[in-house]
Parts: C-alpha cells; structure tokens; sequence
DNA sequence: ACTGATAATCTCAACGTTGAGATAACAGCA
DNA sequence: TGCTGTTATCTCAACGTTGAGATTATCAGT
C-alpha cells in the first residue's frame, strides 16, 4: 500500500531524478508532520465534544499528572507546552476566568506565582483523561504488538536524538 | 533510554495507577506530536537561513514537484497545505509580491486560476530543496537502514489507516 | 547594605490562521 | 433561457501566538 508521502516522493522522482538518493529523509519527517496534523485535528474534534479547547486539556493534564498540590509555575507550564511566554499568560487569564485554575502567590520566590486545578478543574481532568485515553485507542488502528514496539521504539529513538528526554 | 514522553507516562502511571492498561495510546501519539514540533522549529532554522517561511517553502515545493507547467490552483493548494483559503490566499498574495509565483487566469474555467512559479520562483526552489534534503539528513540520526524501514513501515500503516494515500 | 546580573511573569503590537460570508462562474435541467 | 445548486476564490473580523520590552523580585559578590 502506498500513502500520501510515497505520493510525493514519486513526483520528486519524476521531477528530480537526479536527487533520488537524498529523498529519503522525507520518508520520516514528512510522515511525522503529515500524522501530527491528522491527530491534531481528531483530538480537537475529541475534546470540543467535551467543551474544550486543546491547549485546555493540555495545560489541565500537564497539572493533573505533575501531582503537585500546589501547583506548578507558568515557566513550567509553558515548558511543556512548548509555546512562549504570552500564550501562557493568557491560556491561565482565560481558564481562571473559566474556574478552571487558580493562581496563587509562591511563598518561596515572590516572583513566581503557582498554577493550581481548582476543584472543578480536577474533576474535568479526571473525568476526561480517561475519555480521552479510550478515544486515542479508538481512533488507532489494531497492530501487532510487536508492531507497536517497533514503532515506539523508533519515535523514542528519534527523540533521543533530539535530547528531548525530560520535561524540563 | 528513556525520552520525555517516558517520563510523562511515568507521572501518569503514579498519579493514576487505574489507567495503567489504557496509557499505550499515548505511547505513540504523544511522540509523533513532540517530535513534530521540534522538526517543525529545526526546519524553521533552516529555511530561516535561506530567507524563506516555511510556508513559502511548502507552497514553493508543492508547486515545483507537481510538474504542472501551468501551475496548481489555490484549492490544490490548500490541500496539500492542510490550510484553509484564507491563508492559501494570504500567502499567495505575499509571494507574488516577492516575485517567487504569480497568478494566471485559467482559461478553461474563469472561476478559477492558476499559481505558477516565475523563474525566480523556480530558481530559489531547485537550489533550496536540494539543501532542504541535505540538511535533513545531517539532523537525523544515523540508524541502521532495518530500523529506518521499520518506522518508514509504520508510519506508513497509520497514515493509511487515516485515509491519508493520495494528495487530493 | 549596595550593586549588577539574573530570573519570573506580564504587556502589547505585529502577525498569520480560521471560517463564515460575499462574489462570480459553471453545470444540469426544465 | 431561466432556475437551482455547486464550485472556486477572495474578503475580513475574531482569535491565538510570538517575541521584545517592562516590571518586579532574587541572588552573588563586595
């Protein structure tokens, strides 16, 4: 079988004969951008069901799985969600006012401030993360589990090699 | 080794020791997302270095590989973009300023028109991409071709599960 | 204590995308 | 020839992100 990547390559070949030999790193890189996109858009679809906006559940299950009672900064934060600094400031302006998460004041280091789930924030995430996890199970389709071990152990191996090994 | 989307799973795993069975999906999910955006910056750097976006550089390529010597319409190009018309048309407007594409009435359907590159326009592609492919393949890591034919094969096999095999 | 360097967050203007609506042209059929 | 539905592109206001700069607090060295 033959997806939409192999589609491109055939038309670079037929265009650039002369970098047949080059071509195969898109082989890689354009299956991992083209299946990024895919999933964003199913897990937008997924989460706009439950009223919510990706970088919600996002930053929701980033305070979730931190288990830190008090919370975690917006440096943290916005750390492991890869964006910068203004995003977010204003993902927390919008989920305080939504009742999702509470700032509080750091006693250490009163630079800093604390990004807490409020109750009703943990029992959103609790409840959808669970959702969330039988949807992604849903929506991939039925390997062999060496097939999955292969694949996984691939993506971890590229990311390795990117040194994106902790969420700091 | 173990890589952030590891450690991730291990903070889950701690927090919701329930879940325990339900997490694999992440496995896979989680890596091709992260390992997205950091090819997405890395390639950024790069075309940076040549003085292009990376959208110019997708529409440049889109149209340089189709071998259309008339061009592709805009609704071709939003496909194989993933974006909608208001920026298909956005970044035609901008590179037609820049000279690297041009707008042509189509003469079988006047609803329509096509984008074709200027010679500029396929000057600057058929020098960037060959260094486009070069510069992949120094940021990839150097594996062993089995292992890179084994996540070929599975990358593969979950964009054909999405349906994505053609550039319609 | 004081000073300069560093660090954390917030502000805000510039930028690009989205997506609904507008416009114009085609296609099929009475 | 008109009517209806469809298709292609463009328009534009709303929205979110970026990234530099401002603000405030901490830390290290004197």
């Amino acid at each position: 079988m033959a997806d939409a990547v192999d589609a491109v390559i055939a038309l670079w070949r037929h265009e650039r004969p002369d970098l047949e030999d080059k071509l195969w790193p898109a082989e890689v890189i354009g299956r991992v951008q083209r299946l990024s996109r895919i999933l964003d858009r199913k897990l937008k679809e997924f989460n706009a069901r439950h009223d919510l906006e990706s970088w919600e559940f996002d930053v929701l299950t980033t305070l979730r799985r931190s288990g830190e009672a008090d919370g975690l900064t917006p440096g943290a934060l916005l750390k492991a969600a890869m964006v910068t600094s203004g995003a977010i400031t204003n993902r927390i302006d919008r989920m305080e006012a939504k009742g999702l998460v509470e700032r509080v004041r750091d006693s250490d280091d009163r630079r800093s401030i604390k990004i807490r789930l409020t109750g009703k924030g943990r029992e959103v995430v609790d409840e959808v993360f669970e959702l969330h996890l039988e949807n992604e199970a849903r929506l991939l389709p039925e390997l062999k589990p060496a097939q999955w071990a292969e694949l996984i152990g691939g993506l971890r191996l590229l990311l390795e090699h990117f040194g994106d090994t902790s969420l700091e």
